[in-house]
DNA sequence: ATTCATGCAAAATCTTTGCACTGAT
DNA sequence: ATCAGTGCAAAGATTTTGCATGAAT
């Protein structure tokens, strides 16, 4: 399945006049292969360098800029300084969203939508259209509860 | 009523052992004059200048740092590279809500707490203990809908 | 040939840090 | 005298850009 899901984003890319190089290929079995993760440019970057040796960091900021733009990825920001990529779940229509543990650091995912309602409300009462939302809660995690 | 949120800020430090300077009450007086802006540190900065012409960039860091550590500000970041300051309301026990329209660049803010339900399913399903959230949601707002 | 994409290094941004100095207790 | 707080400049970190080169049509 990820050669399908390769697949699908290589005609992606050809719809809009983008080729799949090796280099973004590379990037995308990373990015598929560590779907759990958040990862940083530089992770993908240090990933990538053990299947594509020869690739700069400046093409992994290119690639995930373009997987951004193609809504392949998601670009998120959890208030450490850094930008992080998170694969789009295939067909998904919202970003999911995120549990930021303030103990250990960890990021767990909530694929579920659970802003549907909230959203009806916004969309009506603030008269706003909504094209996508980020949701972060920023807590303690079920594990670090189990250890204190 | 700004002298009263001054008075109550200067409090807050004080129990923690730190000193309201001119320095950060002019940063606090620019916070609390632009209430409804999002600022970046560099937007403070330019607009502390001209109460305080001497103050550092890094005073302001320093600063909002600080503020932010005492929960009287709440750093965000909309996905420009920057990240921008905003000023707690008066006993909110939870950060408001923002939408970003993705044609005007405007911010408006939700201050009604629309994510008591869906805390609570977290909270159950989940196992997380939520302390905080971040909740932005993307699209058009009512004023370019008008223009379109 | 032309065009798109790449790698590298340099530049640009944003933020933090080291350090000497000031000002209040 | 001490010590937190400051300004300035330098350093750090992250991201973007310019440009010569390379691959594909």
């Amino acid at each position: 399945m990820v050669e399908t899901r390769i697949e699908r984003i290589k005609s992606q890319l050809h719809s809009q006049k983008y080729k799949l190089t090796p280099q973004r290929e590379a990037t995308v079995r990373v990015l598929l292969e560590n779907e759990k993760d958040h990862l940083s440019a530089e992770d993908v970057y240090l990933l990538v360098k053990d299947k594509a040796p020869e690739i700069g960091l400046a093409t992994v900021y290119r690639t995930l800029e373009l997987l951004t733009e193609l809504k392949v990825v998601d670009k998120i920001n959890f208030g450490d300084g850094v930008s992080r990529y998170d694969l789009r779940q295939e067909g998904a229509t919202h970003f999911h969203h995120h549990l930021v543990c303030i103990e250990c650091g960890a990021v767990d995912e909530i694929q579920e939508d659970l802003l549907g309602d909230v959203e009806k409300i916004v969309e009506k009462r603030w008269q706003f259209l909504i094209k996508d939302h980020r949701l972060t809660f920023h807590g303690i995690c079920h594990r670090c509860q189990d250890k204190d």
